[in-house]
DNA sequence: AAAATTTGCGCAATCGTTTGTCCAGCTGTT
DNA sequence: AACAGCTGGACAAACGATTGCGCAAATTTT
């Protein structure tokens, strides 16, 4: 009920100057071992605890981390969270979460919210439709550090974590080739991703180190819809030469897509195999797995991305010394198969 | 690269106290409005922002909630804390995320360190293995108000949201019933847990209803593991009367059991009909998605538990005047049956 | 025109902690 | 015995904003 004792009441208690006391807690040498003593005494006695407000006020500092990221509901980024969330606790720094629903003016209010709430750094990854950097760029004036993860900006002089889809997707599809598929469809996200890119390319490495040619007419850009799913797995259902495998864009893409077929008369596995990228935790219970499946290391993204961040924060790393981590992605192969 | 303007060099440009300024710049009847439009006329020029860690001091208020919850990967809970985080966002709060999963130490320790943030109050869902409360209670000291919700701690003179289940498992048995089924197992969670006991209550009160006998004997109590499930399944499955029909604790116990039973070579919605609570999202794309499932409305119940903090927080709710709001629960037939 | 009120603003304290500077007394050196 | 060097601690400013109070000038009331 009275209020929380602070240093000041202690130190009157003790007949000490509140700057003798901080110090005396905070074991400076300065102060003799009698009075340290007796100053952490009555600190336990009274349970004192340091108000953290005024702290964060005094040192400007408020040791927390914003993070900011699409859709907790995507298992990916609840992965990811646990990774940064562990991460952050370990140096004694909280958390503040801001999701964007993939909307771009939540993304920017959030962040303006966050700076005002003077968080020591930030962690984002970006909302499907973001293309203008301007509210990060902001906060560079106030020296707020921003280390993105996984969906990052194209931009120069960032600090990031990305999975490279490139490994994983020469995994996949070279696991195909072996067993024999020699007409592989892929269903890909927007040309502009970087991801969706990366996929292109280890689809091609991988037909490349067969000696196999690539066909460009198989790899379907779509827009991650339902609607662009099944229109993507239409057009390669009808391409002239019979597919016999199905590279997705991710597991929610291949579910669609796995639909779709089904309904078209499509066996599953036995006329289409399907691989895909890891997103869902409860494949096992899925109608139609996927055969294999790209890891992205969401927790790992998560961690690597705050260690960046914290050292960062404590100096260790120049804000200049842009860094720049890229995971290899790698396959997976469904268990039981 | 200067430091950020401050409420004093307003003043001292213009030759006012900084009294003033702030008073102006909170459009105070008492300045003159010539010096309040001089003053935010300034003040938009140096896009002065008031420093909110100042504020968070002097007002001993830091426009946080915390909360805390046991694993984000949780469908149930990814929801859930959308709708916290758009309620608190409306009412300029933001949230500071702490996953104990499902670790009564953890969740301890996030307790304490939130308290030491001076958050203004929590959300909270337990871990599935707390059952001392004495890391809440200590709250109280500190004036920090605490609103349950879904995993709600067995006390009395607390805030609490969840859902009951018992509306929605009698409209799931009575479906079941409607649709000609006499002999319904059920899997249910542990004895001790609330969530549990009103499945059961739920299942009683369906079959009175109908004048029909309930059979304690078909309602089996299990860890929630996925072996308890399946030692649960098996259970039921050699009852000495034939099940027709089962009510699963929860979408990952229904699957489980799906899985088992299917492998025990049972024809699932032929031979037996499943029925469960809703977590999973993607049901549909499940190899078996259950008949139908109860709704808990995890949304709703993150978002009538902030509102609930907020109102506390806010003074229009009596710290005393304990809420305790109860969500019935709704049965939804699965889309396309 | 004197009194009462209102208007417009400044003064100073306050929130709790940290930290640079200063000072008194003690110890030890030569 | 005089001076330098420590030791242990006090003083006060500072972080940025808010707010109760006081006071003069301007305005209204009587």
């Amino acid at each position: 009920m009275p209020n929380p004792p602070t240093i000041k009441e202690i130190a009157q208690r003790l007949n000490l100057a509140p700057s003798t006391v901080s110090r005396a807690l905070h074991n400076h040498p300065r102060i003799g071992l009698k009075t340290r003593m007796q100053v952490q005494a009555l600190a336990r006695e009274l349970q004192y605890e340091p108000n953290q407000t005024a702290i964060f006020f005094q040192q400007k500092k408020t040791f927390t981390l914003g993070i900011v990221l699409p859709e907790l509901s995507e298992a990916f980024f609840s992965a990811a969270i646990s990774g940064i969330e562990d991460t952050a606790n370990k140096s004694n720094y909280m958390v503040l979460l801001g999701q964007s629903h993939d909307d771009t003016a939540r993304e920017q209010k959030i962040v303006e919210i966050m700076k005002n709430h003077r968080v020591d750094g930030l962690l984002v990854s970006l909302a499907r439709n973001t293309v203008h950097y301007a509210h990060f760029e902001m906060l560079r004036k106030y020296n707020i550090p921003v280390v993105f993860f996984d969906r990052i900006p194209d931009m120069k002089d960032i600090h990031y974590v990305a999975s490279n889809m490139e490994s994983g997707t020469i995994q996949a599809v070279s696991l195909l080739l072996q067993q024999g598929h020699r007409v592989i469809g892929m269903i890909n996200g927007p040309e502009k991703l970087i991801a969706s890119r990366q996929r292109t390319t280890g689809y091609q490495k991988a037909m490349q180190q067969q000696r196999l040619k690539y066909d460009a007419t198989l790899n379907i850009h779509s827009d991650l819809t339902k609607e662009g799913t099944c229109q993507a797995m239409q057009q390669l259902l009808s391409h002239k030469r019979k597919i016999t495998a199905v590279v997705a864009f991710n597991d929610y893409v291949s579910q669609d897509a796995v639909q779709y077929a089904a309904e078209q008369g499509v066996q599953i596995n036995k006329d289409i195999c399907f691989v895909s990228y890891a997103n869902l935790p409860l494949s096992s219970y899925m109608a139609y797995p996927p055969l294999a499946s790209v890891e992205q290391y969401p927790y790992l993204q998560g961690q690597k991305a705050t260690e960046i961040l914290l050292d960062l924060l404590s100096g260790k790393l120049a804000p200049d010394a842009y860094q720049q981590v890229v995971i290899d992605s790698k396959l997976v192969i469904a268990a039981g198969k």
